[in-house]
Order: structure tokens, then C-alpha cells, then sequence
DNA sequence: TAATCTAACAACGA
DNA sequence: CTCGTTGTTAGATT
């Protein structure tokens, strides 16, 4: 699923390629992801136009014109293509969005995508995402303010940062390296970090997701373009690499369970 | 989407909750699902009590005084409900089912779902489900059973624990697990594994199961209350990780076509 | 990328 | 070689 570097990068090409255009048109093939009925959807977006795109966490933001709102997650993976001419439409597509100058973009979900519209006022209070705190890339995000969040708690640090109501944007996919850059392990409860290791944990949050954004983000992930990135297989560190060396001691990486999930740990680099 | 695991938690749930109520109102929005027009359904089914509910494979079957029966399919996912009172019922739904005391659920089908009737004397010969064979969790579903249903087969694997006239419950989810932790090919035809490896892979399809329901079931899939299991999608061993390493050998995973489907395989761990 | 049915065709075995 | 059975594939379904 994708995580930051992912939806950074698809809602910034969506920004760029989208704004200013006019909805003339939408194509519906499954209800099921609306919020409302889909003509009472169209009723509500012809006509708008795309002011703003942006991510909250993992979801897409589409601000239009005449305080519209339209909020799409992509659920457990979906592409969202953009189409410059008609004829390049996907045979296969669950919604359809049609701009003027005859292009638009497809989204296809296939497992529990949602594409949801809603007036700017009743944004404010949706629960799908009023609760998400600002993404771990955002300017906000400082080293002043990720010590103030972490003040007081007492959580393990891999629940912590997975936690989209305290930091957003973060999965665990790129949780494993970022740990093992800043040397803690999963389970390592935060009151028990010293402050200079809360803050080379801020710096490796911060490294891990720029790295695979300068290279692109994921190759398994398309973007709005059809494009994979160039963060591949090879450039974890000891995520999915169980039984490799550590890149740093050449240990053998581990693969542990922590809570419902895994984790791949480096057992020298990463002691509780 | 519903498979065993999935099916076996909501029909329990509604079978708990909805046993001796009686229905009082129908509402259907898509009358494409239903077998018989609608006013001739409300006709039959109102005033009769809910007497039992069970699986059949992967369709929930609801036994209702009078000698009427309720069938219903999931489909390719569905959001089956349970609401304590009228103020919960969703905005959105394809059929709502009301009983005494304001309670209710409703369904929503994303694809396929559909809700039959029958009276038990019809159910007997009713195509939808009489070929159906018994469950992958069934008590008869013995190690025995299961080789000489094998016996003399010569399809692919994979085509053979999908066909719900031989086994029925299991999906196009579980299945690549399944294969996996056994070590076979999808593709593999069933005429040229050993008797080591069928039971390799009775013992997977057991294992995957039981795993998934002792974690409550898939995460994404609503229960009869609106809340999703723990299984979640890194629970997975290579389905749905395309691009991501095995966790046997680290090779990555691939996905192929198998027919009109997709697999997910380690090419090292599952040759052909 | 999630399910099932059917029709037409292909392959196999006696 | 022919026939009946079994398996495969593509298309449709809402």
C-alpha cells in the first residue's frame, strides 16, 4: 500500500496536471465506493473546477471550486491514471473523471477504494480524516514538535510512529529502515529514549522517506502517469531482508513479530 | 472478499443476533439480486421468524419459519450490517431487512451479490447451491477425503481448490498462501504430485485457515457489526506482495496470470 | 487485484 | 477413429 513517498508524489502530479481544469463529466461503474448517489454526485462536481489537490496521510484531497471537496483512498491498492485524449481510457475503470479538452483520469480500485465528496464544512468534521495529524513530511513537523509529541508517552516507538493520529503517512513499509538509521528497536518504549535518540529518530524519519522520493518512490507503485519509481528491492536497509547481513555490522537481520505486525531488525544495531 | 473465514464469523454473528426475531419490512433498492419480484417476496418472508442461520460454502443461508429460505451471496464483497436502531442504517444500502423492535441490516453489494428465497422444498434442487461440496473446515473434510477426491484429477491446482463443487469456502485470496506454503505451482496439474504433497497441501489449506480465523478474519472485510478482523495485509506470506521478497528465500514475488485470475508466487519456492 | 455460470472448444481415455 | 467425459477459456452478469 502506498505510503508518503507514494502519495506525495501521485497528489503533487495530480496538482500539477489538474488544476485549473473543469469537470464536465463523471462515469460511475461501482457505486459502492460513493458516499452519495452518483447522480446526485454529478449534480454536485459538473461544472467545478480543480483548485487544489493535496494528501491528508494516505488519502487524496481534491478541493474544487463552490467549497466541494472530493476525497479518494485507494484502499489496498489502485490505479489512479491520468488520460490526456480519450482514447487512451483504460478497457477497465471504476470511476471515470472527464475534464474539458477531452482529457480526465480513471481510477480502478480493487479492494475497498473510496472516492467520497463533501462541502467544505463537512470536511471539517468527517471522521475519516478529521482525526489525522499532520504527515511526517509536512513543514510543521519539526524536531521542537515531534519531542512535544512524544513528551509523556509511553508506547513502543514502532506503535507510535504507525499511529496516523499522531504523525501521518508513515506504513510499514518504510518503518523497518528508518528504525534500524536511527538504531532502536521496535519495541522500545519511548519513555525509555534519551532525548539525543528521539531526535535521530525525527532525522531518520525524515531521511528515509526524502531517499525514496529522490529516487522516485516505489517501483511496484504507479503514479499518475503509469509510471513505477526507482526505490527498489535492493535499497532497504533490513526491511524484508531476513537472513541478509546488516548493512552496518553484518549481523543477520531478523525478521520478529511486534504486535500484529513484522519486523525486520538488525539484532546488533537494534537492542531494546 | 468473503471466503471461509470471513463467512464463518458473520454468519455466526447474525445467527446469535437474529435467531427468534421476526421480520416486520422489506426495502430493496436493486431488485436485479432478487429471484422473485419484490412485492411477491415482502409477501412471503414478513411475519416469519429467523429459525437458523449457516454457511454453505460461501453463501449465508437463513432458515425462516414457514418453510422459507433466505440465500444470499456475497458476491465479489459486500457490506452486510446490523443495526440496533433505525438512526444506524447506512445511507447507502441495496437492500435494508427490518425486525420487530427497529433492528435490522442492511447489504450493500459491490459486485454479484445476490438474495434469493426458497421454500426448503425448492432449496433441494436449487442450482445455485446443490452441487456445493462441503467446506474446507468441515469435520468430514478429513485427510482421507481429501485424497480421493484427488484421485484420478488432472486439472491444475489451483483450478481444483477453487471449484466449489470439490471444496468449497476457499477464494481467490487465501489461495495464494495456500500454494505457497505448500510449494506448489499453481499450474501444477494434480496428476503429477506425489501423495507427500497433497498431503502438504490439505495441511496448508487447514493451516492458512485456522490462521485467519484465529486472528478474527481478514482486516479489510466488515463483520455483521462494522468491524474488520486482525489478519491484515502483511499478514500475507506473497499474496498481494508483488515486488516484495519471499519470506522463505527472499526471491522476489511475482505476480502471474493464471487463467482469468491473478497469482501471487515465489518463482524459487513454487516451480512448476 | 474480488465470484459464478455458461457455451464453445480442446484434450484425454476407453 | 469415435464417443463420452473431463478440462480450458472467454464472455457476461447488475
Amino acid at each position: 500500500m502506498a505510503e508518503l513517498p507514494e502519495i506525495k508524489k501521485i497528489s503533487s502530479q495530480m496538482k500539477e496536471t489538474l488544476t485549473g481544469k473543469t469537470i464536465t463529466k463523471i462515469d460511475v461503474i461501482q457505486e459502492k465506493c460513493l458516499n452519495i448517489k452518483v447522480n446526485e454526485l454529478a449534480k454536485r462536481i459538473i461544472g467545478k473546477e480543480i483548485i487544489d489537490v493535496k494528501n491528508k496521510g494516505k488519502w487524496i484531497l481534491i478541493n474544487l471550486s463552490g467549497q466541494e471537496n472530493i476525497l479518494i483512498s485507494l484502499g489496498m491498492g489502485a490505479d489512479l491514471l491520468y488520460y490526456e485524449k480519450p482514447d487512451q481510457i483504460p478497457e477497465k475503470y471504476t470511476i471515470n473523471l472527464e475534464f474539458d479538452k477531452n482529457c480526465g483520469f480513471t481510477l480502478e480500485f480493487w479492494w475497498f477504494g473510496k472516492f467520497y465528496i463533501f462541502t467544505s464544512k463537512e470536511l471539517e468534521n468527517e471522521p475519516s480524516i478529521k482525526n489525522i495529524a499532520i504527515d511526517a513530511l509536512d513543514k510543521k513537523f519539526t524536531k521542537e514538535y515531534f519531542l512535544t509529541l512524544c513528551k509523556g508517552k509511553r508506547t513502543g516507538v514502532k506503535t507510535f510512529l504507525l499511529n496516523q493520529e499522531i504523525v501521518s503517512g508513515i506504513g510499514n513499509m518504510y518503518i523497518h529502515d528508518i528504525l534500524f538509521k536511527s538504531g532502536v528497536h521496535p519495541k522500545k518504549k519511548l519513555s525509555e529514549m534519551p532525548e539525543k535518540s528521539l531526535l535521530k529518530l525525527y532525522d531518520s524519519v525524515l531521511e528515509r522517506l526524502n531517499f525514496s522520493i529522490n529516487k522516485g518512490s516505489f517501483s511496484m507503485e504507479k503514479d499518475f502517469f503509469g509510471n513505477g519509481g526507482n526505490y527498489s528491492q535492493e535499497d532497504f536497509l533490513v526491511g524484508y531482508r531476513k537472513g541478509k547481513p546488516c548493512p552496518k555490522c553484518s549481523d543477520i537481520i531478523e525478521q520478529i513479530k511486534t504486535g500484529s505486525t513484522s519486523s525486520y531488525i538488525c539484532p546488533m544495531c537494534q537492542s531494546i
